[in-house]
DNA sequence: TCGCCAAGACTTTTT
DNA sequence: GTCTTGGCGA
């Protein structure tokens, strides 16, 4: 009898999908089918056991992994899901928190403080403890208490063994109160404030332990600290706990992940059953067997001996550049040369790097070549300034309490509320005790009647209109529609001519509020609490426009540009990773931390074990840095591939020494380098013969459009043509003969 | 109070 | 090279 949930499975994906009551630990490569074997693992417990999926937790690192699974299993049962925990951690976190909200210091409103908001609050702690934000960063401090939490201490746990460690714990304290009387919670304290709300309650964790019959893990190798106490809290009574992993992909180290979780669990539950997924369908076998040689120096890890019935396939291909913009050139070049051999279309191409900065140039090539592309995370549509200032608002229209929100618009568009006129507002809040905002209220419903007018004075009058918007939002929630309430606060602060000033810029923002505004309507029913925790939880690997400033068209067909780390879980036919030179990746910042540096290794594997048929591994011997040239070694991962996995294009070894240190005295003593960028680019001002937008021919491929021309240093002019005939053309004018449709 | 300009910092990764 | 921050002048 044929058996959709188990037929096409390999004998240790069927073992794991069907294994028994208890806990079941999965190690799968790259490839290995592990999201498959998640989705079978939970529609198989529905459907053939007869777990009701309310009695079920599944639990991601990401919305998008979430909603695949959630897809995937409804595609596969008869039945829905009703009543099944399916979420990201943070995402089931703050549900519980919510349930649960009369255990806590908390309103059942409270609202979620992302990255900025945080950074911002460490800032005002800070402040407020007279400590020298110069020596203390707020970032650094900031990333000092998020390790604290995900670690599971509280401030005044943490240990003293410096004097920075002191002024951190100080911050801490101080910050976690300011979050308190802003109702706020950061992202951190969902796991934290849950992990030891279950702990210091018996009663409510026992509730949800014998509640959740079964708990599935994804990417189990990410979790840190706090997500595995809460793992082993919610398994503890039925203690059915399945997870897939891979410690060769934990790449979250700096936030906390910790994959000896994996190794703790084959401890902590002793009669563990762990099942190895070692066949993948994804890559060849050069491509497995050159990311092993890179994975199998890292220790602490389960060897693994991925194999593939895909065949050799063809050599990794490494290219040294003498530059970055060579780099990126390369990475186009290649790209065309498929694309007009019709091998593969745009979207078969990934373009990864260590870092964000990197993309850039290769952006400028693509767009030079007129090659559609998408760029994953990086601007981010949440950092944006003008979501960032609506989202203000409605958190305010949610919660007036809310300073950092406050802080952030209150003079957004400028109404005349200045440094002092904020000054004076937070003392008569504070000397109150109570929040700037109520203040604010107060004055906008009692005008000069307040006890606050005659305190702050002068601009009270200020203060007050915009307390009177305030209480109008606070009180229209809820009676009006999300949609509404947004348009009445773009039309009240009178946003839109103050984004929008008609330049392209202008433009682009007012567009992105509109974008922000479509979201708002599919919560109109749900309502502002809702959305704004949404909002919150979205992270920007799975921002909902993936370009949405592309049309339709390009964004199928696209180049995918990616930092290293947002690549996990994709793939791609051709894959190309950047910057292989020591000080990029690794990263300079792992060079003396053997931790970091197994890191990094990780990094580059994930990177490897994206490609299905070709990997190019590309570095450049000097980057520009603030205008000066850097020169580096090759990346020592790159020494872990032997030889026969390879093949070199271009240049093998580095320019010699001595010519390093030639050029660099050159360009670091300001004289002028015959290598730098600016002077060999000289291509703009002279006058080419073919113009965009010209219409040509030639014998052989009939008509075609002319999409850029430009001359070299030679005087040689290079003319791309789309042909109706044949697609596009790069091709030299003085060779081709082309002729001029006027 | 606001907007402009210059100096300075900055680049690792993000739920 | 680019973005942010801070100072200064209108």
């Amino acid at each position: 009898m044929p058996d959709a949930l188990l037929d096409d499975l390999n004998p240790q994906q069927r073992r794991a999908v069907t294994a028994g009551d208890g806990a079941v630990l999965v190690l799968a490569g790259p490839g290995s089918g592990k999201t498959r074997v998640l989705t079978r693992r939970l529609a198989y417990l529905v459907e053939r056991r007869g777990v009701p999926a309310c009695d079920v937790i599944a639990v991601t690192f990401t919305n998008k992994a979430a909603r695949e699974m959630e897809n995937r299993v409804l595609s596969l049962v008869q039945q829905n899901l009703d009543g099944i925990w399916l979420g990201t951690f943070h995402a089931m976190c703050a549900r519980l928190l919510r349930r649960e909200v009369n255990y806590l210091p908390y309103r059942s409103n409270f609202v979620i403080f992302d990255a900025d908001d945080q950074e911002s609050l460490v800032k005002r702690a800070i402040r407020e403890l007279n400590i020298d934000d110069k020596t203390h960063r707020p970032a650094g401090v900031h990333a000092a208490i998020s390790a604290a939490k995900n670690d599971l201490l509280l401030p005044e746990q943490m240990p003293l063994r410096t004097y920075r460690d002191e002024v951190v714990a100080r911050v801490y304290k101080r910050y976690q109160e300011m979050l308190v009387a802003n109702n706020a919670l950061d992202f951190d304290d969902l796991l934290l404030q849950a992990a030891r709300l279950l702990e210091q309650n018996p009663g409510v964790a026992e509730r949800y332990a014998r509640r959740f019959q079964h708990v599935l893990v994804d990417e189990f190798q990410d979790t840190n600290l706090a997500q595995y106490t809460l793992l082993q809290q919610i398994c503890a009574y039925h203690k059915n706990i399945f997870v897939v992993g891979d410690e060769d992909q934990s790449i979250y180290r700096w936030r906390g992940a910790d994959y000896r979780n994996v190794l703790r669990f084959q401890q902590d539950f002793k009669d563990c059953a762990t099942i190895l997924l070692e066949q993948n369908y994804r890559s060849t076998q050069n491509v497995l067997d050159a990311a092993r040689q890179v994975i199998d120096r890292n220790g602490n890890r389960t060897p693994k001996h991925l194999f593939t019935e895909r065949g050799t396939g063809s050599k990794l291909v490494q290219f040294t550049a003498v530059d970055e913009v060579a780099e990126a050139a390369f990475v186009v070049d290649t790209i065309q040369q498929y694309l007009s051999s019709m091998r593969a279309t745009a979207s078969d191409f990934a373009v990864m790097y260590r870092t964000n900065a990197q993309s850039r140039l290769v952006e400028e090539a693509l767009i030079r070549a007129r090659l559609p592309y998408r760029l994953v995370g990086a601007l981010r549509f949440y950092g944006r300034r003008e979501i960032k200032d609506l989202i203000a608002f409605l958190r305010l229209a949610e919660n007036p309490t809310d300073e950092i929100s406050l802080a952030r618009v209150i003079a957004v568009p400028p109404r005349g509320i200045g440094q002092k006129t904020i000054e004076m507002l937070q003392s008569a809040a504070f000397q109150a005790n109570i929040s700037s905002g109520e203040v604010l209220l107060d004055l906008g419903s009692k005008g000069d009647s307040s006890p606050f007018w005659a305190i702050i004075g002068r601009s009270a009058s200020l203060l007050a209109d915009f307390g009177a918007l305030l209480a109008d939002w606070h009180s229209l929630k809820g009676r009006v529609s999300l949609v509404t309430l947004f348009d009445r606060i773009i039309s009240d602060t009178g946003y839109e001519p103050y984004i929008n000033d008609q330049s392209d810029e202008g433009n682009d923002r007012w567009e992105n509020i509109q974008e922000l505004r479509r979201l708002a309507y599919d919560y109109d029913e749900k309502g502002l609490t809702e959305f704004l925790q949404n909002l919150a939880l979205v992270s920007d690997q799975d921002t909902l426009p993936p370009e949405a400033d592309q049309p339709a068209t390009a964004r199928q067909k696209a180049v995918t540009l990616l930092t290293l780390h947002a690549a996990k879980g994709l793939e791609f036919n051709q894959v190309f990773i950047t910057g292989l030179d020591e000080g990029l990746l690794p990263h300079s910042r792992s060079r003396d931390d053997p931790e970091e540096m197994a890191e990094e290794r990780r990094l580059f594997y994930v990177g490897m074990t994206r490609a299905r048929d070709q990997l190019y591994l590309l570095r450049s011997e000097r980057r520009s840095s603030f205008g000066n040239w850097e020169y580096s070694e090759p990346s020592r991962f790159l020494a872990d591939i032997s030889d026969e996995l390879l093949t070199y294009q271009g240049k093998r070894g580095g320019l010699p020494r001595a010519a390093q240190f030639e050029e660099l005295r050159w360009t670091t003593t300001g004289l002028p380098s015959t290598y730098s960028r600016r002077q060999r680019k000289p291509e703009l001002p002279v006058e080419t013969r073919f113009k965009p937008g010209m219409r040509v021919r030639t014998a052989a491929w009939g008509e075609g459009l002319v999409l850029e021309s430009r001359v070299d240093s030679d005087g040689e002019e290079t003319v791309d043509v789309h042909f109706e005939s044949v697609g596009f053309k790069r091709l030299l004018a003085s060779l081709a003969k082309l002729e001029i449709i006027p």
